[in-house]
DNA sequence: TATGAATGAGTCTTCATTCAT
DNA sequence: TATGAATGAAGACTCATTCAT
């Protein structure tokens, strides 16, 4: 078999197992028996451990990264509204593909290590950033009112955390229309932070 | 030494370690160690080292429970925004009291166990539910606009939960006056669950 | 069992193994299985394989270094040809007792690792300086003849050790008188450096 | 490339690579990296890993029997002191030449197996017959003075080995002319063994 | 002849737990 | 209650060797 398709196939079984039993509950000798290949193949692709679970969380945070696009607010582009629907639609639907995704990022990769730890909450700081600097705009625009933006974006991060934790936690949830559970957690944190009666462009 | 005295100290030295290294990097020899005991005395007191986590955890979870307590709606009761902030505000003071506390619970009982998961998660099912409650209260006393309360509820929690995690790890905010924190978000979260120009009684 | 007699226990069935089939070939399953100990209980008493080879090369030099005392020139004390054949005497029986010190010395503890290479040279490089010492006074007195000191001291160790292998690796020569082999040694060396008609005092 | 060119190729890299590092600490793929070739051509050309150090082995002591001539006791031929000091000298260039030879020999050949042990001291134990003999014909030529002339030898041969140690670890040595180091080793050893006022013919 | 992916036996090491004293 | 020596299952990782292409 060719070197990229092994490793693929073996990332793909360690991702399901990391995200079903957690990182120290998964041996080596799990991961092989999974893929059905030896002991050595495994070293043959990566350099360890902590390094297959390290290309999985860096392949996950790549992904969300690219999920998550900053708000075009040229004239012909889409009502700001509809973008960060979109935005949200669009991480939801990744985790919905890539089952493991919620487990690993959620609980998987929380607590194990400095350097994973670090990965995480870099990513949540870069979130964090920009959505802060949508906020000043919005308050430069007179749109947003009077508030600690800092907070206010970290509420905002929180409160989606939550929502995907409720979605793939909550086996009833999971049929539902994602849309409708972003526009949900938008229309709460959007009034929240809004002027009277202004609403998201 | 006294049994119960005896329990307590070693309880504080775990909950540190556990706190500072998270569970699997705490092994018992550490414990010990720093209980200044030895290995043996250690399983005269706790069966496992599951358990001293288990009792650890719910310790936490107790006194978490004990701080939140439900919004009176008597009369001679203080206003409801005054309530929830010093719901807020005891489970800021606690967490600084209780150092561990925090990397315990946001980082430390994650992904450990399903037993532990759950537990932690029932916990956040109550807080939800009590929160559920009193939205749907305020819906029917035409305070609270239309929306899907649980996940509003939710919302509100992973707000909280994200202002705690910021609240401990950002240096720079632990002087900060967690009344001052407490009311940012509530009232962001208020103005986004409430009907125009209301505010919370 | 007091601890420090569990190490003494390993140690020697290490030493003997060790002698045996050199440090590559020996594995820690072999020790504790030779030792009737558990796994555990080997890391118990040492750190590590290196840990417990190092230990067990250090006891060696020491053995050696306290075996070989300097010539005493005093008037009262025994002639020095007396003293030099008590040194090598030493030596030889020390060899003897613990059986094990030339295989591990000669062969087992040579290229494994710098260290110990470094160990086993310092040592001999401090025997090579004790001789030279005695050369140069011995020049001075006017018995030895001009010579490069230092070679000379060097070829005296090699010629030693020459003889401990030859000793140790010939079965013949185990029972032989370790003094007239030492003094069949001593008696070319000193001939070879001495001035025409000299001999040790 | 020729198979026979690719065999001195691979050779050639392991040498250095077991001089360097060691037996155990060269691994395949050190000597199929440095070599530039395949995994499974490194088995094409040896069957073994022990099979190329046995090869480098075989070599090395091939080289050396070569270079130690017996000596020609012809009324013709050179001084016996010239033909000894030409031998030595030839070991010492090939030494230099072959600059793995004396890691090789000294350190890295010992101790790794029984097989290995017993040919380097096969080949000593041949020097030794060599050197015994030349004793022997020598006392009875009324030159060499009563004496084990197989500790004579044995000691000679110790001599010899320690010097070249000293010569290859030693930097400062490494310039020096081995002609000269050669005459002080067999200066002391020859008056050592030969009768007063007799010296080597 | 050459390649390099695959193998799996073997090694060291850790650590929660037990138990005789 | 307290001790701490002993246990051994379990885990990560290495590396010489094989074999299909």
């Amino acid at each position: 078999m060719e070197s990229q398709e092994r490793r693929a196939q073996i990332l793909e079984h360690a991702a399901r197992l990391f995200g079903d039993k957690g990182y120290h509950d998964t041996s080596i000798s799990d991961i092989i028996a999974a893929a059905g290949i030896a002991r050595g193949t495994f070293y043959l692709h990566f350099t360890n451990k902590r390094g297959i679970f390290e290309e999985l969380l860096d392949g996950m945070l790549k992904d969300l990264t690219e999920s998550v696009v900053t708000v075009d607010t040229s004239p012909e582009a889409p009502s700001a509204r509809e973008q960060l629907l979109d935005n949200i639609t669009r991480v939801i639907e990744l985790f919905s593909v890539k089952r493991h995704m919620p487990a690993i990022l959620f609980t998987g990769a929380v607590g194990l290590d400095k350097e994973f730890d670090a990965k995480v909450n870099d990513f949540y700081e870069a979130l964090t950033d920009e959505m802060m600097g949508s906020l000043i705009l919005g308050r430069k625009m007179g749109l947003v009112r009077q508030c600690n933006t800092r907070i206010a974006a970290r509420i905002a991060l929180g409160a989606f955390k939550e929502m995907l934790h409720e979605i793939f936690h909550n086996e009833e949830r999971k049929g539902q229309d994602p849309r409708k559970l972003a526009a949900e957690v938008l229309d709460i944190f959007s009034r929240g932070v809004l002027e009277d009666g202004v609403s998201i462009p």
